[in-house]
DNA sequence: TTTTTGTAGTTGCTTAAACAACCATTGTTA
DNA sequence: TAACAATGGTTGTTTAAGCAACTACAAAAA
């Protein structure tokens, strides 16, 4: 395989440099605007402005993570008083979540950090590229899936 | 501004479920070779690979972390055996780490198993593709850095 | 040369990830 | 329907990130 690339270039790329640069300054921005949530946190509430009352298994699997850190999160969350967690009638194995009035208040103001954020980290570079750029990233993440 | 982009597809390209994806996949491939190394640790041999005997400092501005991070990792990597600190003659603050015989021997296997996840990762791939999403990447990172 | 400022590293704290082991409930099947 | 498998969730443990507060030493400024 001919590459100009080091394993080492292509293992920065990879390995998450900008994602954790990226994330480092939306919760800047979080706090610079009085959001008081972690990166983990407003992840999980994403998912919740949009199904809210899903179970703890959609949250693992629409934030990619497994069931005991969601498990925490939620404790967090619940804690903090943002969501709560309420037995499903049906199947007493399911928790259902459910946004508090406080976690729903809080979509608006986070929502256009978020967007802020974004629109600031890809200021100034072509939507075409941005496009290669995700459509490249969902062949890497197929690649890793499909193992070698 | 008119992309083709919401916020939530750009989110989910910068807040790092590729790096996770790939960080497992690594952390898999050291194990299934035998080799017993956090993605953390590995990532600090990395350095001490190519600058035996630099300072912590050095350690946490190559691998972007912050300074305790470094503390850390250094002590853990001290109980395993793999590094050690001693103490610089000229300037008394610094640290100086050094890896040791077993910390060395790491090397050939582990670069081995990277090499082969990052090629798995980004195989099929046109070279030219990962050369510009590198390029957008350091772009992003500028962006972030230099605020809005 | 004393004071001030900066640099290197550590400790304490809160938050989180990943994994294994576990319990309760539900679904399947023999 | 009784045994077994699968699913949803929790707890325990190890490892790590990020921030603030701190100590020790060095360099620069007064």
């Amino acid at each position: 395989m001919e590459t100009i690339f080091t394993t080492e270039n292509l293992y920065n790329l990879l390995s998450g440099r900008i994602p954790s640069a990226f994330n480092r300054a939306l919760l800047n921005q979080f706090k610079a605007n009085g959001i008081n949530l972690t990166k983990e946190q407003w992840s999980i509430l994403a998912v919740l402005w949009k199904k809210d009352g899903c179970s703890q298994q959609v949250l693992a699997d629409e934030t990619y993570r497994d069931k005991p850190s969601i498990t925490r999160l939620i404790d967090h969350l619940e804690k903090e008083g943002l969501a709560e967690r309420r037995p499903d009638k049906k199947d007493r194995r399911l928790n259902l979540i459910f946004l508090t009035e406080q976690g729903r208040s809080l979509e608006e103001g986070a929502m256009k950090v978020v967007d802020q954020t974004v629109n600031s980290a890809v200021r100034d570079i072509d939507p075409e590229v941005i496009q290669l750029v995700r459509d490249t990233f969902i062949r890497i993440y197929n690649n890793l899936e499909t193992k070698k």
